[in-house]
DNA sequence: CTTAGTGCACTATATACATAATACACTAAT
DNA sequence: ATTAGTGTATTATGTATATAGTGCACTAAG
């Protein structure tokens, strides 16, 4: 995974690992890397990925247990309301983005399509 | 302006300049704010405001003139190539967002028609 | 020449981030 | 009891960010 250098890199892990679990790729209740095996796989710290798990929990999507490990929570609503939020934050960002360029919405629409289309073509 | 603690200052600022340059609301060859007045009008620090200043020239955007101040580049081509490239930015973010989401631009925008259906209904 | 506005350079401090290394405590399995 | 795997805590170092304050040099205008 490459980082981007401008966000803290605990920050991307976590939403890295956010999305694992809205797309079921990691399902409720499974178990997550030791922190120590985190840190291996995406070269980082121990300490960073520490942190990741600390936020993960804080954020109710995740129960550590000392001595256990981390695992994924099994509120299957927790989780949908989770890929909720994170979908509607990308879309108002995307629109956020466009209206400060001087964009509309209805714009921005053809803009998608666009791209789309040439993506259908590859 | 309120300032996402995950991005430095100074990205933030420059990309909302970036953003008046390419809308219009800041003309080619017009004079930028001097730094010190930059960091008043967004409360930060004078330092901070000279960052911004040399990351603009830095890409073209912007000519800076010791003693006399700091100005919109003249060339139309590049200002619009960068308004290109700012469009283009976003979208494939909020594209690589939702691809990460495991979902598709069509999909999207069925959520999206769902967020306002329920907006409709408060 | 003097002044105001400006870019630029420098030192210093505080905080967050990320790393490194070490140690301790808990749990499950042997 | 021992071991391996795990979370947790601590201290330390280096870097980037952002702040604060000061001073100097250049430019245009009076």
């Amino acid at each position: 995974m490459d980082f981007d250098p401008m966000k803290p890199i605990w920050v991307q892990v976590a939403n890295r690992l956010k999305q694992q679990i809205v797309t079921g790729d990691l399902p409720p209740g499974s178990k997550l890397p030791g922190g120590r095996d985190l840190a291996l796989a995406y070269g980082i710290n121990p300490n960073t990925a520490a942190r990741i798990y600390q936020e993960l929990e804080r954020e109710g999507v995740c129960t550590t247990r000392r001595g256990m490990g981390t695992y994924v929570t099994e509120d299957d609503e927790r989780i949908r309301s989770l890929k909720e939020s994170m979908i509607r934050d990308a879309l108002e960002r995307f629109l956020a983005d466009l209206a400060g360029l001087g964009i509309s919405g209805k714009e921005a629409l053809i803009w998608l399509k666009k791209e789309e289309e040439s993506n259908d073509h590859q």
